[in-house]
DNA sequence: GCAGGTGTATTATAGTCGCAATACACCAAT
DNA sequence: ATTGGTGTATTGCGACTATAATACACCTGC
């Protein structure tokens, strides 16, 4: 089975940059502790593979994952996860999510919907799930 | 008082194409029926300095517009908002909303929070505005 | 007619993004 | 030492995005 598409969301025609999308969800894995320290991330070429990607694409993401402290670079081997990153805290892993609500509820009100109706558009994607 | 401030969300950081963000908002803003049939959309100079962005920006998102047929250009006065693109249904304008709560879900799981957790985020948006 | 308001076209510049193809440096397993 | 797996660097390319500075064509109101 394809384990990558189904932990990552990547949509080329966002107009987010892929390696914006890449780095965000890696953050996203990582803080909810999915990816525990030492865990090894996909290699750039079954990334690139998988997500009908650029290997370069990935590559720069890592980089730039790895100049925030989240990963670390094993020369000949991969990508780890660094242990001080893990964000434990539900609180904290809420407040990341928030920006995507902020987002959400703006929408919601622009199409004039109440909040009712807002939260039942959530409520049926948390059903089809 | 800025009224577009107050309608619009430009984040000229997030990725997404200004000129894409303006479309959409548009888009919402008129299947709400906030701008009814024959309104006038703010002038693309109006725009441009309010939004701290480049008028040609504004401009390409009009002309968009107008080819998506949502608006009319008239000559010398402005662009009018036309009348068969109302949408005046609730669950149409939910299914718009959709896209956005689908991307919320995702990115809740992925930071492995349950059901009840990102709903409890999406709540606390909803009682700050 | 004229001033001032529309949207638009043009040209040029700069930055970002993604892909392709190749080559390199490194490590692990054999 | 060889094979095959890491990530990376380089170069070139094309496309898209946004800005700037002008200039134009059009309509409205006085």
């Amino acid at each position: 089975m394809n384990t990558l598409s189904a932990l990552f969301r990547i949509s080329p025609s966002s107009g987010v940059p892929i390696y914006r999308q890449i780095i965000d969800q890696v953050r996203s894995l990582i803080a909810a502790g999915r990816w525990p320290e030492g865990t090894m991330l996909p290699s750039v070429r079954q990334m690139a593979v998988e997500l009908e990607i650029n290997m370069m694409t990935v590559s720069k993401a890592y980089a730039r994952l790895e100049a925030d402290g989240l990963v670390e670079r094993v020369r000949g081997t991969g990508m780890r996860v660094l242990p001080t990153n893990v964000v434990g805290n539900a609180a904290q892993r809420k407040s990341e999510l928030k920006p995507f609500a902020q987002e959400l509820v703006a929408r919601g009100r622009q199409l004039g919907l109440t909040s009712e109706q807002i939260q039942a558009v959530v409520q049926s994607c948390l059903k089809e799930e």
